[in-house]
DNA sequence: CTTTTATATCGATAGATGTCAAATTAGAAG
DNA sequence: CTTCTAATTTGACATCTATCGATATAAAAG
């Protein structure tokens, strides 16, 4: 896979959108990431799980907010997992969810203004 | 069109996705936008668009950058535009695209870190 | 008016996506 | 082993989307 994103390797830190181009590459791993929240449903489960107590919740804290069969929510989860915004982890019977606090601030740093506009005004 | 978003009101200024769950409409409103983010084709228009110089760009100035036919571009304009993160301007013969400066700032926001974390710590 | 250039719209089509019901896996409990 | 609960996977279907070629619109130029 080559969607890894190690602890500390921000590897779009300082070029937001607004500064030069996305590269190809740049932009097809983006807009994947984009492309999952691109959808009411995941991106109120990300919200969901993120404000949730614990950082995390099962599939059971989450469903009761749709109107949705069980496999349509376990299918947009998946997605979000998929396309690396959530993580889950099994301990039970249960499946726990948790959002990639740094997947977030990335895709929220591409689209921010320049982080410090150093020499740029 | 409920997409309006005049200088100055940023509805979901300090609400992150990882504060409070979004309600059903804020998520239906920023997955749209999301959504229009979700395509390697028009994130890098976007980008393209955003660093041009004068921060604004013909298609003539886009078309070239992709091995993808005329109509194609326009629809993906078309889309960036109705999505409220571009804006378009014809002068002369040319039509002219922006971005959306505060649009932009306000989904980083939204997947961005709670602006100051005052007494959740 | 006719031609040329820049861009958009129309119509068609192949492929992706969201949804559900039915069947399946995984663990806990009897 | 059987049963119950939590969640996923599978298979099907209707809708949406990205793309193209053909056509249309808009402005400039001759």
């Amino acid at each position: 896979m080559s969607n890894q994103l190690e602890p500390g390797g921000e590897r779009w830190c300082c070029s937001p959108v607004t500064g030069e181009p996305l590269s190809g590459e740049q932009a097809g791993e983006l807009s994947a990431m984009f492309k999952a929240l691109g959808d009411p449903v995941r991106l109120r489960l990300l919200s969901l799980v993120a404000a949730h107590a614990g950082g995390e919740a099962c599939v059971c804290d989450l469903a009761g907010a749709f109107d949705l069969s069980g496999p349509t929510i376990s299918h947009h989860l998946r997605v979000l997992r998929e396309a690396g915004l959530i993580d889950s982890e099994r301990r039970g019977t249960w499946i726990f969810y948790s959002v990639r606090p740094q997947v977030l601030r990335q895709l929220s740093a591409v689209l921010g203004p320049a982080p410090a506009s150093p020499a740029t005004a």
